[in-house]
DNA sequence: AAGTGGTCTAGACCACATC
DNA sequence: ATGTGGTCTAGACCACTTA
């Protein structure tokens, strides 16, 4: 027979044709190039369109791709380097970081930041809503819990709102000693509200960073900020802006 | 007529699926506990079995649900807190570290860590393969590129092969002094190989976590970790072991 | 209005684990 | 042999952007 391997351990189409894809990424396209469309690609590949599909998403989750609704899809830039791990001996919103405050409400916060704030679950924190971009596109939204107990004067808070109140909180909290910080990064799907705010889809996965912050012996904020993680990288010391090159140039010997 | 609202923004269907199974895994299951079958599930929810795979990907991708081919779906346990980045003074392999040593070859290294090592892109180094366990289940899988500039006395390891030969490559990178070490984190999909070692499918979300160590004045080393994704939340700082919990009792007032 | 990606359906078959 | 999740198909319609 003219086969020349069996095939023993079928490979998915939708596998292949991401190694493929891949390939062609790497060698035939520029960033920022717009591909054929899914009906399209589907046709010349041969397979059905929710094959296609499969295969974009995996190269979307990996950052290669990025798609858009009602426009097409293009051949994603390298991850951009966020740092987020810099000052373990700075509160949030001290001079120079990378945050801009949005507004700020008295509300319930989620029952797991209640545990870590060691507040009641029915007891209501200032919660500042924050946003952080880079390269002047919209990398994260974040929520700040903070409880009173970690404001020592919350006649000017109250005074203000929007914007000038989240400002209140962060100045009134680094009146207090922050005795240290530690963080934790775990995968997530972006909720309706976060995926508004990073332009992205409801469920577009994120990179949860939990920060907590320790004053007075106790977690005296919490910080739940989540990441496109499509777009980003985040780095951890100091090597904020090292760029991880996809290899242009792959000619084995 | 009889409609109060409007629905103006139609939600999709697997959308809204995912939050009512988000509500019934808070309130009606518990750990472990296994679920109807995907065609009993989507019947039962008058919906495609795709749809409803749809809402099930998503809950594994937010850990919670582990699901196994032919075996069925389960409730997760909560995410294990997985210590990253504890100590920045210390080398791979030094005494206490939570990875075992598999093996050690001589390889190509992947492009972009070639460029870390400012080795050449056709120079090959050695490449140690470690396994990390927690609570007795695989969480990483991990390479670590080791160039010969980094390893004084070559003739220790040349001697070994296997496991043995991977610590003999720890134990000459040891000799050097660290200076520094920064990391990097960010969203992948398993290979075929990383997948079996995490006992996952390929593609499966992991979080790469990239450590570059420097001695020398330059990058002596470089480590490539995969962690799984849907079972993991790496944690930075001192806050190693301490467990988030899903709201088991929301009750709002 | 036309073209894109996003959602959804109702099937089919396959790979794998278990009995 | 049976039952599970994983892959795949060939359609349909919807939401969104752009012209």
């Amino acid at each position: 027979m003219g086969t020349t391997q069996l095939e023993s351990v079928p490979e998915p189409k939708y596998w292949h044709l991401k190694t493929v894809l891949t390939e062609a990424l790497d060698s035939e396209f520029s960033v920022g190039e717009i591909l054929p469309n899914e009906r399209d690609l589907a046709a010349r590949f041969g397979v059905a369109r929710a094959t296609l599909r499969q295969a974009l998403e995996q190269l979307e989750l990996e950052g290669r791709l990025q798609r858009r609704r009602g426009v097409g899809t293009t051949v994603a830039p390298p991850r951009v380097g966020v740092a987020v791990g810099t000052d373990p001996h700075a509160w949030p919103g001290a001079p120079g970081d990378a945050w801009r405050p949005v507004d700020c409400t008295v509300a319930l916060p989620p029952g797991a930041v209640a545990d870590l704030l060691e507040t009641g679950r029915d007891e209501r924190v200032h919660t500042v809503r924050r946003s952080r971009v880079t390269h002047g596109r919209p990398v994260a939204a974040d929520l700040l819990y903070v409880p009173d107990a970690s404001v020592p004067d919350l006649s000017a808070i109250d005074a203000a709102s929007g914007a000038a109140r989240a400002r209140a909180v962060l100045r009134e909290l680094q009146r207090l000693e922050l005795e240290g910080q530690d963080q934790a990064v775990e995968l997530g799907s972006a909720s309706a509200e976060d995926a508004k705010e990073l332009d992205r889809l409801p469920g577009a996965p994120v990179l949860v960073v939990t920060t907590r912050y320790y004053a007075e012996d106790r977690t005296a904020a919490v910080s739940v900020a989540t990441y496109r993680a499509d777009t980003c990288r985040l780095t951890f010391g100091d090597a904020g802006d090292v760029e991880i090159h996809h290899d242009p140039e792959r000619r084995a010997s």
